[in-house]
DNA sequence: AATGAATGAGAGTTCATTCAT
DNA sequence: GATGAATGAACTCTCATTCAT
């Protein structure tokens, strides 16, 4: 490797480091005690240095948000297909909440955080398009015959976000059972578009 | 009235006011910009006057999440009553996401921030009864025969919380449309349990 | 008694309530946690209850000085004279490290706070004249034949006033036994006194 | 210099200033007024620039008595020795006493605030070993023979210190004059101690 | 690339004091 | 005589950020 490909080794795992380091400063001390000072010295770097690989504390918190929605789409894409479309899609959908419950902090980032409103329209982040792949497989092939795509998509991503950000927000809350309870919804959900697509079109309504 | 009723009054107004205040504060700026010096200046007041009617910022942060769910108990309970269990269900699933979306600042502070976890088993909030009990009586009227009232009534509030919370925090995604979603939501969920019922009794238990 | 003196009567114990818990808590909390808000809560009134008895805080604070000083000065003048000059004295001197330990806290009040230097010259306080009396005693009826009567008083009070404050600023220090030490002070110091004024008159220098 | 060293250097000047500055303030202002913003003002830096060079207040202040302390030590090492242990012990006890004089805000931190009692057992300071080990001297070598060493340097630096801390605390005071004080202090404890010691061994009382 | 000193701003909080009631 | 609400100023301390070295 050229000298310059050691450097940019460097970098990027140094990179790699501050993220880590400031997921688990932000979860474990909550936002308001997370700190740049803290967090550097946490990491045995001078506070000077954070700012060499990233532009502010804004920049980096954005970085984890990142890095969260690209963990994601890599533990979707690591869910197994099947011949059944239908079970494929519970694949994605289990992996999703696992992905939620298994990173808490990541899922943080990518969902928990509200959103300043933008003036520019917003594009779904590319892990929902492996959500709206499945589904749509569903809808051609059989199963969701007669269900919209997107709004199916929709409302599967609700159904999953509900489940996975309860867990992650109110852990103490005296639940079931966490199996229980994400069976009882994936099961749920799926039974109902089931019928619906059963019982016929979608029918239009005001937007 | 008498002097007394007259000051208890400014007290409960001013309390009120803050309360207002700050919840707008911390949503609009969020967790790291809220301070207790802007929120005093915000309604008129010196730092000093917060802490005659709030022992800390934590009290008075914490007195905003025990507003939030106050709130969403009253909206739950104003939801109508009906002969038919599932109307009745289906109404208060309504009466919840709408005091999110109409209220999100509330919301917010019920359902939204991370609580720490505690050593102590947590209570559900009453509010979770107002549900619970419309669930029981799906089951024992037969709609959702032979399914375990907790497990459903926890499912539910997945399914209700997931949209409601989405919209919230991610306001800006290409939603189809809001009450196509919810719609989807609630039937797809309502139906799924439906189904489930006719199906045959929940066997898991034991967690 | 008229209304009048009722109301004075009044206004005395709660004048005098204010200035006890005031010592007490500005000798327990130290000087920087002492508050006058505190100090109302402490004795049940609201803060500015105070400023009907006391002027301002460094009033209040002055209030303890001098009532340091009175107090000491009624001590002294409690202790039992005697036909032997020497034991007269002693007889104060003890009197005066005995109200200092006894009373720590007035005594800090009135020996132990550094003062601000005045352009105007400051009169001994009164206490001080019973020390001068029972010193020129012993110089008049022989002991202390020919030392200089305000020379030997300064010298004594430097005596007691250096044990009293020793044990009152380090009652930590490794001390052989209060007694001991006292009863060692004392006696040294009058020991020496009686030898010097054997030895001759004191040699007035320049100052 | 390497440039280690001269940022150490800059380091240790600084805080020093800072030490000075404080010490001054401190005595000055009195405790009440003292504060880490006026006295970084003070020194033309910024509040938190205080915080570099030391933890918190507590430990600024710490730093004060420490260095008190030091410097006691110090002066009292350059006090001349003598072949006469008794001249030996008195050049000791002068060098105390005009330690405290030309030093009244370093002496201020070291003896003149109250200790809050601890539950440890508290190491008497190592200067005042070197006024045990002279007055050792002159017990051993005749002049305080059958004395207690311990009793008698506890009686000598109770006598020193009354009078150093008298013309710290009492500037204002009609004394007779610094330095007759100062020598009818030392002239009659010594005495006395020489005539105590003529008399007979301490009888050992009660503890 | 990394540092460490420094800053200016601002945080939460407490205070002595005032004053209408 | 006493109160309780209120203030404005001050406090200690921490922060994100910059920059010369």
């Amino acid at each position: 490797m050229s000298p310059k490909t050691l450097r940019t080794q460097h970098r990027e795992q140094l990179r790699a480091a501050i993220l880590d380091a400031a997921r688990e400063d932000f979860v474990r001390e909550g936002y308001e005690n997370f700190s740049m000072r803290k967090l550097a010295s946490r990491i045995g770097y001078s506070p000077g240095t954070l700012y060499l690989h990233f532009e502010s504390k804004a920049h980096l918190l954005h970085g984890l948000v990142e890095e969260g929605f690209e963990r994601l789409q890599q533990a979707l894409g690591r869910a197994h297909d099947s011949e059944d479309p239908v079970q494929s899609l519970t694949n994605k959908l289990r992996a999703y909440v696992d992905f939620g419950l298994g990173n808490p902090n990541h899922y943080h980032f990518a969902f928990l955080l509200r959103r300043e409103p933008t003036s520019e329209p917003v594009e779904p982040h590319p892990s929902f398009d492996l959500l709206r792949r499945a589904v749509r497989r569903c809808v051609e092939q059989g199963p969701f015959e007669s269900l919209d795509v997107e709004l199916t998509s929709q409302t599967l991503w609700s159904a999953i976000h509900g489940i996975t950000s309860l867990f992650i927000v109110h852990p103490d809350f005296p639940w079931v059972g966490r199996t229980e309870v994400i069976d009882s919804v994936l099961d749920t959900t799926i039974e109902g578009l089931r019928r619906r697509a059963a019982a016929g079109p979608d029918v239009e309504k005001e937007s």
